[in-house]
DNA sequence: TCATGGTTTTGATCTACATCAATGTGTCAG
DNA sequence: CTGACACATTGATGTAGATCAAAACCATGA
């Protein structure tokens, strides 16, 4: 819960950040409404482990994330956690038109958010049709992600899980850095084992074991605490269980 | 595939057939622009079983279901199959700016369908912001309904998630149809037992076994076919894992 | 250097649900 | 009334993944 003094960053600098949709909301704005966007952010910084806000808890900003892995999830009254949302840089957290959160939302590891007021953010919507329009295009996204998600959790095996997630997490870095080593894929695995279980709606037992698995057979490669490589992709996307091409995931 | 002639609704009288979204992208709609939005509107209806569009075919409109249930499904090249979407009265399919659909769309009981075509469809949400933000809010509930299923899929036991889909059944039913004769819930569970297990991510042999417990506690009692009595919705609210507010389910 | 606490791995056992197989029920056509 | 067909139920058995328990690993700081 840390509030941050706002970094000194002009946008240029700030979409160097975040280098997707975080500038889609902002860099097509006319100069004056860039201006006014300017006026209502600020900056947040949480360390890993850290809560953003507790489901039902009031959330009166929306926010993008900067650097670093926020998380959302669900809790049953007996505790069992579900994860439904994965933010990495660039991605949009909060919803216009609710006053709370609907979802634990966590600092997977250090995390930097870029956050606007909720009332001034809605103001702009609506005089800012291109501003809807974008946040209506990553909602979209966003469901299509999610029905993925759903397809895994109700009908994939645990090792199909666990390939799936590692896949989605190398695309998702990949398109991040422009840096397309092809051929082998190195790149971090920020989760600990139970927000992996969290993510896939297994116990971290069964991940940890799955996980071997996949190294002992050469799928992954673990070099040092999170490090993962991928020597290649393909063969580890035979585990998916997803049909080839791959598609439109995120 | 049925293309039907189109009926002779007026405006009004559509909105009858399906009260709360449909309404909601057309009324508010200005005078000319409902014209055209006649123009380009036709209807067509299926047959229970039906496909509307395979995953990956030419998808060149968007619709509404007037009236029966429509499911979007994921299949893997083995034959998994997951349902991630559920289509009732009002509820809106099909996405702007996607040539092709990314789902098995199926009626799952006989179907009517009210369609536009995409083009002119996306170009009056160009002119008619209101269209676009109504959008976006329809998207922004059906990605909660998404991760609130997210959540049965991965932690509910057997039990739970039967539970849960005929609590979600019988509420969005109740919200169409004004009746809500408190204390017993009366209400159709339009799916069969391979459709329900397509949703929960089981199989129909614990599908039935799981209903047939359920009617012999007496927590529901069938009528019929597939007519549903619930006695005491809040026990059966109890046997969901949900918290008991219920909160802002669809 | 060693204790401390968090994370991960590995093992032994249990169980909820899947799988395989048979039987039951309702509806429709003839 | 009688197959025939689609759908639903029920039973017997198997297994993937959960659960319980212990050890290993790894950073941090005294």
């Amino acid at each position: 819960m840390t509030r941050v003094s706002p970094k000194p960053l002009s946008f240029s600098q700030e979409c160097k950040d975040c280098p997707i949709r975080h500038r889609a909301v902002c860099a097509r704005c006319e100069a004056d409404e860039l201006t006014q966007l300017e006026q209502i952010k600020y900056y947040r910084s949480f360390e890993a482990g850290q809560t953003v806000v507790w489901a039902g808890d009031k959330m009166d900003f929306v926010a993008s994330v900067v650097t670093g892995i926020a998380t959302l999830s669900q809790t049953m009254e007996d505790g069992r956690r579900q994860m439904v949302g994965l933010l990495l840089p660039s991605d949009f957290a909060g919803r216009p038109g609710r006053e709370t959160s609907a979802y634990d939302v966590t600092a997977a590891t250090d995390l930097v958010m870029c956050c606007f007021r909720k009332k001034p953010f809605e103001e702009m919507m609506l005089r800012t049709p291109h501003i809807g329009q974008r946040l209506l295009e990553m909602t979209l996204d966003e469901l299509d992600a999610a029905r993925e998600w759903m397809l895994l959790l109700g009908r994939k095996t645990a090792r199909e899980k666990i390939a799936s997630l590692i896949c989605i997490i190398a695309r998702r870095d990949a398109a991040l850095q422009l840096s397309a080593s092809d051929g082998e894929l190195r790149f971090d695995l920020p989760l600990t084992r139970e927000a992996m279980s969290e993510y896939l709606g297994l116990t971290l037992e069964t991940v940890s074991r799955q996980v071997s698995a996949l190294r002992k057979e050469g799928l992954i490669v673990t070099e040092g605490k999170r490090q993962i490589v991928i020597p290649d992709f393909d063969a580890l996307l035979e585990e998916t269980g997803d049909d080839s091409d791959g598609g439109f995931l995120i």
